[in-house]
DNA sequence: TCACAATGTTAGGATCTCTCACATATGTAA
DNA sequence: TTACATATGTGAGAGATCCTAACATTGTGA
């Protein structure tokens, strides 16, 4: 077994010059290869080719490193998920179901990452940080929603519409990650269920 | 840490009598009080008085411990399905309503067993026995939707229809046993979320 | 320049999974 | 009943892990 390209690295000095980031992208590497529970600090270490001491200069433990990566995930999934709207006048139901094919596709690209962002019982430590950035990005879909029914701000009812459509397209990732739907070929139909949903959840908006 | 005495027992033999299943029942106890991730093997063994050898006996691995606790969630939750729509009609919304409740109910109370049931990546040795489980129960309710739309087999609608629900109850119990829905206070309005998703994905079904 | 902060390493403790050899109980056949 | 096989427990230990402590090396600001 040898050493991954993109981060092995050469080092001709004591110091390293770039652990910490070099580390968090091991971590990212062996968190979609192995899954979140497989991970080990030890083996992102010899991917980054130091110690297995050297990461706690750099984080307080194993959970801040996993931490770390279910951040990014949770940035470059909000900002998949506002550049994926923008191609869409707005108050159509094509921004919805926009947002829920890069929902899914997310998921389905980087299960490891997903699940550290979503699956984490980790109490404490994670839950600062990671429920900040996702409460941001629920209230620009919440917007969204209200958009489609004919507001700019957020009513009651537009949180309603809003946890239906997420709840249908976070069931629909884990239950693709997880594998239980061979059956069902969400793969190919994928993108008429999601304008069906859409459609019976807001049945008020406008189709471009 | 004293031992739960549920599962503690004086044993004056040498051999247990019962070890198995009280392995299974503190596996069980504490994939709920840790997580299934920070479940160990060792710590069953303390709970059941045994040495950390003695499992070996009666599982293969760690993983086999688990998997039998899985397995038996599945069946209780299978079961629990089975008789909660036994009270209603056939055919009507309130049966559909009654299933939504009832998976969600099941994850909130036994979260820890409800994620080893599904956010499982452990490919092999998993997918055998708790896919045939879970696709079992999954026909049932297919059969469910069949039957509110007037059908007593299961078309290609019918399976479009139960997989909109499911993903709907199954992203709704992890985004709540995660932790996600700290704003949106689904406990209490539940019911009429449940009843709304069912009319939207069903529209046709006579509600009682 | 030179003390100090930052960031590496080595060594080791505590814990965990799992195996191996051995001990003890139980059942069955003569 | 006795003898032996089988089932089921224990103790010891290999190998892996997380994390800390003490020490080594480098970069940096007064």
């Amino acid at each position: 077994m040898n050493i991954s390209p993109t981060v092995q690295k050469k080092r001709e000095s004591y110091h390293h010059g770039d652990l910490r980031a070099q580390l968090i992208e091991a971590t990212r590497q062996l968190v979609e290869e192995k899954g979140p529970d497989r991970f080990s600090v030890a083996e992102a270490c010899r991917r980054a080719r130091v110690s297995t001491a050297a990461p706690y200069k750099h984080f307080k433990d194993k959970t801040e490193m996993l931490l770390e990566v279910a951040a990014d995930g949770m940035r470059r999934h909000a900002t998949e998920m506002i550049e994926v709207v923008a191609p869409f006048p707005q108050g159509t139901l094509e921004r919805i179901i926009a947002l829920g094919r890069i929902y899914i596709r997310f998921a389905v690209a980087e299960p490891g990452v997903f699940r550290l962002m979503f699956s984490w019982a980790d109490e404490d430590q994670v839950d600062e940080l990671l429920t900040g950035l996702g409460e941001g990005t629920y209230t620009f879909v919440k917007l969204e929603v209200a958009k489609c029914l004919g507001r700019d701000h957020i009513t009651e009812e537009d949180e309603r519409r809003a946890l239906m459509l997420w709840s249908m397209v976070h069931g629909m990732a884990f239950l693709s990650i997880d594998n239980k739907l061979k059956n069902e070929r969400v793969g190919d139909d994928l993108e008429p269920l999601l304008a069906d949903i859409a459609a019976r959840v807001l049945p008020e908006a406008k189709s471009a």
